[in-house]
Order: C-alpha cells, then sequence, then structure tokens
DNA sequence: TTCTCTACTGTGAACGCTCACAGATGCAGC
DNA sequence: GCTGCATCTGTGAGCGTTCACAGTAGAGAA
C-alpha cells in the first residue's frame, strides 16, 4: 500500500493558453462565462482544457475573487437527537447534492464542544466558507448570533428561536400539517380529541398545538385542557403522556401525537391499557418517519417535504450570497394514511 | 434578512507583522510549528494573533504548499442503504470529529448519478482535497479505482473488493465476530445452529460465514448445508431466507443471523411458526443497530466499533498524506447479550 | 477619409501566503 | 584577532488565478 504514483502537477492556466494559442485573459474569460470571447477563441480554448485535462485551482481562484464557492452545513448542540433522525439524513443529502449541482462543496460542521464552537466560528467567519446551512436546536444558539452578526449569509432549517427575526429559514408548514391531521380525525367522527405536543419551547411544538386548537375551535368542539398534554418528541415520552391523557380523560377517542417517535409510545401505552387502535382510538402521527411504517399498526402522519426543504435551504443561501434579500420559505405538507387512524 | 453588516477585511499576515514589529516570514514561522524564532518574537505575534483576530487564509497557504488541508468523504452507488444505516452517521459523525480534532474540514461527495462521479473525480484528482475517505459498495467502484491510479491518499471503510490489494481500509474483524456469536450459541447448548448470511458477493458477507463454519468445524458439529441459507442484509431478505431455513430444517435450535434488520425479519418469521425466541430458537444478530434494541425479544447481537473505525480511518489517511506506507487495520467486535440468545 | 463605437484580446498587478536564501548576531574554539 | 557554527530574522520571488486597463481591429456613421 505504499503511496506509489505521486501526484503529477495538473495542468495551469498558462498551459492551456499556451495549447489554445491565446493568452491567460481570454482562457480566463471562458472559464467564467465567456463573455467578450470569439466563438473562434472560445472553441480553442475548450478543446485546450479538454486536451490538457485542466481544472481551475479554486484555492488561486478564491484568493483573489475572496469567494471560497464552498458551504457549511452547521449542526449545534444535540447532535444525538439529529444524527438518529432520519430526516436529518435526507437533509443532508438533499442538501449536498443541491450544491453540487452548482459544483460547490459542502463543509460538514459539527458543534458539539465548547472547543469545537470556537474552531468552527473562527473559521466560519475568516471566509473560509460563502454561507451556512444551519441546523440548530431550539435554544439561542451562540454560534448562530456570531454568525449572523458577522454578516455571514445563513439559513436555517426550521424558525430558529431567540436569533431575532434577522435569519431567513426554510420549514415545513407546522400549523397547517396539525390541522389537516386534526380535520382528519373530526373527518372520522372522533370528537375526543387529544394532542400529544412536542416541547413547547420550540417553534414546531408550539405550531402544530396552534393548529390543533384552531382546528377544534373552528369546528365548534369546546376545548378541554385534560385533553393537552406534552412531550419531547422521544419514545418514552410519548408512552408517559399516554399515560398521563388516558388518566385524565378516559373517554378520549383520538390522539395527534407530535412526532412519530411519540406516537410509537403512544400505540404502546393505548396497547398496555387495553385499547383498539384504530378502533377504540385514532392515532395520527408527524413526521412519516421510518418508525411511522414500522409501527403496528402503520402510523397516519403528516409528511414533511424534506426533498424540498433542502432544495429551498440551498436556493435561499445562494441567493443571499449573492447579495439579494431573501425571507422565510414555509412549505406544504402531506398528510399520509395508514393504518392508525 | 437583508444582507448587512457585509464582511469586513480580514487582517492579513502583514498586519500582523506590523502589530508585531516582526516581518512576515517570523510570523509564518510561529504559524507553522515556531521553530527557529525567538521567545519573545513569538509571544509578540502570539499577542498581536489575538489583538487582531487574525486567521491564516487558507487559500493563500493552499495556494503555495499544494496542499487543500481538507478531506474528503466519498459515498458512491448505493447511498439509500448507507444513509438508511444509523452505523453510517456514526462513522460520518467519527471522522468529521478525528479530522476537526486537526483542524481539517471534511468535504461531503456523494456520487450517485455519472455526472456526480465525474464531477468529483475531477475535483478529486485535481488536488481539492489531499486525501479521501472511501464508503464504497461491494461491487468494483471505478471512482475509488481512478482515484487511486490518481495517486490520491485514499482509505476505505470495510474490505474493497476488486480494488486490487493496493488500498488501505479498515474494518471490523467479521470473521471473529461470527466466531464469538456461534461460540455462544453453542455454548447454550443449541447444535442445529443455522445460519442467514450476507450476499456473499461482499467480504463481511464470506468472512461471517467463513467464521460459522469455522467454529462448527472446532467444535466437531457436522455441517449441514440445509442449515445455510443467505439473506441481502435487508429485513424482509432475512424472513424469507427464515421461511426457507424452518422448510429445509425444521429442527433448527439457533440462527445465526449476519444482520440486526434480517434478525428482525427472522423473528417474525419464527414468531409465525409458532416458535418461541429465545426457548425454541436462539437468535443471534450482527451490527447493533438499533433495530437490535427495537426488536422484540431484544437481540443478542456483534458490536463494530464504529468509533473506533472512524478514528482509525482518519489516523491512516492522515498517514498516508503525510507520505507513510499504510496497512489495513482490522478491529475486534463484541459479544453485545440481549434476551434472543 | 476620419471618427466613434463595439467586440475582442493581451498584460501587468494583485490576492496572502510560504519557501529559499541571504544576512545578522552571539558564542565557542583557535 | 579570525573562523565556524547555531540561532534567529528579513526579503524577494512565486504559487495560479482574476481584474482593470490599455490596446487592436473592424464596422458603421459623418
Amino acid at each position: 500500500m505504499s503511496n506509489t504514483g505521486g501526484r503529477r502537477k495538473p495542468p495551469t492556466i498558462h498551459d492551456v493558453a499556451r495549447e489554445a494559442g491565446v493568452s491567460r485573459g481570454t482562457v480566463s474569460r471562458v472559464l467564467n462565462g465567456g463573455h467578450y470571447v470569439s466563438p473562434a477563441a472560445a472553441e480553442a480554448v475548450n478543446a485546450a482544457i479538454r486536451r490538457t485535462g485542466y481544472v481551475v485551482n479554486r484555492h488561486a481562484r478564491s484568493l483573489i475573487t475572496g469567494r471560497s464557492d464552498s458551504v457549511g452545513f452547521l449542526l449545534t448542540e444535540p447532535q444525538e437527537r439529529f444524527f438518529e433522525d432520519p430526516n436529518f439524513n435526507v437533509l443532508l443529502r438533499g442538501c449536498t447534492q443541491a450544491l453540487a449541482a452548482h459544483d460547490i462543496p459542502l463543509l460538514l460542521m459539527l458543534a458539539g464542544t465548547d472547543d469545537e464552537r470556537r474552531r468552527i466560528t473562527r473559521y466560519i467567519t475568516a471566509g473560509h466558507v460563502d454561507g451556512v446551512l444551519l441546523v440548530s436546536s431550539h435554544s439561542g444558539d451562540p454560534v448562530a448570533e456570531e454568525l449572523r452578526a458577522a454578516g455571514v449569509p445563513l439559513v436555517a432549517c426550521g424558525k430558529p428561536i431567540g436569533l431575532g427575526s434577522k435569519v431567513s429559514y426554510v420549514a415545513a408548514d407546522d400549523r397547517d400539517g396539525a390541522r389537516d391531521m386534526v380535520r382528519h380525525l373530526l373527518g372520522l367522527g372522533r370528537r375526543r380529541i387529544g394532542v400529544v405536543t412536542g416541547p413547547l419551547d420550540t417553534p414546531g411544538g408550539v405550531e402544530r398545538l396552534a393548529g390543533y386548537r384552531e382546528v377544534l375551535a373552528e369546528a365548534g368542539v369546546e376545548e378541554d385542557e385534560r385533553l393537552i398534554v406534552s412531550g419531547d418528541y422521544s419514545r418514552a415520552s410519548g408512552e408517559a403522556a399516554a399515560e398521563r391523557l388516558l388518566g385524565r380523560a378516559p373517554d378520549v377517542d383520538a390522539v395527534f401525537v407530535a412526532s412519530d417517535l411519540m406516537a410509537q409510545g403512544v400505540l404502546a401505552a393505548l396497547q398496555r391499557a387495553g385499547r383498539r387502535v384504530p378502533e377504540d382510538v385514532a392515532v395520527g402521527g408527524f413526521d412519516d418517519s421510518p418508525a411511522a411504517v414500522a409501527a403496528s399498526p402503520a402510523l397516519t402522519t403528516i409528511r414533511q417535504p424534506w426533498d424540498r426543504i433542502s432544495a429551498e435551504m440551498v436556493r435561499v443561501l445562494l441567493a443571499q450570497i449573492s447579495g439579494e434579500d431573501t425571507a422565510a420559505v414555509i412549505l406544504p405538507t402531506e398528510l399520509v394514511r395508514r393504518a392508525s387512524a
């Protein structure tokens, strides 16, 4: 396994220019859009590039342009949670591919420890990436704030809390998704509809609960605080929440659960309590994660458009990098009907 | 959300030199190891760096050194499979963090389409990364071969097939893991031990089967071809394999399954056939994936040291980048006892 | 013809760094 | 004193680009 071969010195723009019989300037112009260059010259340059196998040296380019033509994908804080979330994978993959289409590499940055946080902040503010795709936790995020203050282009996934209103983000329409699900449950004839909320210090948690309330109010079903319990998106918290719910409102005939993982816990608790799903209690989840299909019965749930979210994040970030003003983007969700409701 | 602030021009090595009252050369020396520089000068430079908030411009450095001080994490071919595998996440995270400790960013590269493959190959061979961490599929991989031919430092995760022997890799000891598991099943008094293999065109599949055979031979248990069925690591294939196995060898009293996902399928098939686990049939998995804990009963399985694998991959790659000859690294596995065996 | 305008091309200079080299200083040995 | 050596420092060149600018050629208008 010796490091055989070594790497030969790659051809430079000089070599291409000589080969094509033109000047560096002309080659550079062909490389960057090809304006103000004659068809003959362009053809000669392209042929020379093909022949020599020339690839632009991005370092030299970056040195003078000040751009790095790369962006960071920054995950702050509780990495476990995100890394275990299959949606995170879809997001990461989607962003990587969307960027690849623009020939922009993605740098993965994980800010776990304070040391990593410092290093990453320095790296980014030093201009080593042109912008940052941010997957942040719910709590106020010092890294993100620092980046924002430094004027680094930044797009968050999901509405960030505590970052002021100045940061662009892309998110699924949590509230509308919740509305769809609760409407669906109403459509099944259920009236004692409980809810297991997510953490209420996150926008998602708040919005999903708000959607639930709105639809019940619209339908003239009076709200009952006993039907509202909260969890933290984990399976265990869903199980505990369902037990509380059954204790406080035994006549519950449907539950809207703010995450599929929690819904798994809810199913377990209902089964233990001898309630049949969906006959006695209909259950609706949120996320359309693999957990939704793995559950038995399979979960009726709300799908978030993760592929579109990643594509939009990249689009918005690139727009921001090229100096445009960008706004938040909210994308529609979709109800996925399975057995549990 | 306007792109307010803009980015100020960062300080250069010139600024630091002026601030510290020394020359560029001295600052550069301090930055790169600090040899041949007086303590007084070093102190002055460090103070100036702190005061100015200087961060080295990596592009300028790379332009002259020829190194990029970044490495690629390359995933070729069936992305779905890897992206759904939680171990992949652990691997990716581990590599990112191990590299971060060396201040080396990781570029995520996904070679799905032919177009992406071409682009990535060009990007890498052009020297835009110093080396590549490779997660490849089992089949011969044209990208990897091209990289190897170009002399790009390369470390694969798992033994690559069809890449010649010239590529370094880091892998878990599949054979020894299989041996441990089969020994464990023997220790439980089982003698009619079946095996559900992985795909036999992968090193992992081959090795795990070989381990099974070795232990049975050692123990003097005669081999029975009816006890050997194969799958493709998927849950469904495990279920089908178990049905075949039960048909061919109804007296089976234990099954070593080459992946946890398949083992889930095996459990389902056994339950449907009315066999109790582990009383009638003991089941051993492989991987220690979340599926192992989620299964009921929870799977006894073989844990692969993914955290150590990622750390070793980075170590070996960096060694290779700095010109050392590197060999393959095989890491030990660990038997995790749970309810299924 | 001459002038102007457009389309195109070549040429230095610069980006911020490292590297090789030359020079300076101090100290030991003759 | 001089020489040699080790330690330290500054300087110029150059990495491979892009960019601003100057310059050329040709077409059309006056």
